[in-house]
DNA sequence: CTTAAGTAAATGCAGTTGCATCTACATGGG
DNA sequence: CCCATGTAGATGCAACTGCATTTACTTAAG
């Protein structure tokens, strides 16, 4: 077993930093407008984006990367809100379909200009966007292991 | 205000996603050894690096980007498992220094050859040298915003 | 010396996560 | 139909985190 070379480190540490450090300026935005975290936004979205229709909350995890006791409670979070219907399934009486109420529609669009902003600001005052497109790729190169 | 471009958006969904990945898998093949979390990675290598003289809690809540009362209950936990002691401070009766025992030192060591393997695999399968330095590069701008 | 303001670290409490298990329903074989 | 196995989702419990506050000490000012 050989150890990874500087590089591999250096990937790593600016990795987690960063992330850490965007995630929290992320958070912090979101409650300074008494808004919910961003583990809401992305379920909202989410939702949001299955429509009339809706989702299944085993869909949810999966696209989440959320473990599945992790996607039962932030449905049962979101849900107490009043951001989300949960609707019984036709042909499967242990399933569930989740879809946005209104409010959870409000809410998520009023999430996005807080979150946007920030992302804006600390990614497109530090990188070009060839750089950002460069970034995203080599990114996506490491995401699929 | 004007909204994220769509390199900035990919930028950070690849972020979040490649670190969420990433650490969930070092965390499973620590868990599979029996080994402690990543957090105590970071910690005791910091403390290691100090040496003899110590390290004080308010110093390494800075480099390890942690809250002040995360790093007095990570500290917690790490000394009930009795990796490490705290000195008291000679003209600060308020401060403390810690410093690891040998047993500290012996998981810390134990833990590293795990963690690498997961890091070599990962990135070093996906990224060649040159793309990894670059991608250090890239997310290194990011860090300091 | 006394008091006010500041800093190091700990802690009570509520909310969240991880792990394992459980409940409820589904599906395929006998 | 009955049972074994599988899948969707919930949940009890312990550990962890965030927030606000507290405790203990230090420092500077009068």
């Amino acid at each position: 077993m050989t150890y990874p070379n500087p590089p591999t480190i250096a990937v790593w540490t600016s990795l987690v930093s960063v992330n850490r450090v965007l995630l929290e300026e992320v958070e912090n935005a979101l409650k300074e407008e008494s808004l919910p975290p961003l583990s809401w936004y992305d379920a909202l979205l989410e939702i949001e984006k299955a429509g009339e229709s809706g989702i299944r909350p085993y869909e949810l995890k999966e696209r989440l990367l959320l473990p599945q006791y992790g996607t039962s409670r932030l449905l049962e979070r979101i849900a107490k809100a009043g951001l989300l219907n949960r609707g019984d399934v036709e042909d499967d009486g242990r399933g569930q379909v989740i879809t946005l109420t209104p409010k959870g529609r409000d809410i998520r669009q009023a999430m996005w200009p807080v979150y946007a902003a920030v992302l804006t600001q600390s990614i497109e005052q530090n990188l070009s966007q060839t750089e950002a497109v460069e970034l995203a790729r080599l990114l996506e190169k490491l995401r699929h292991s």
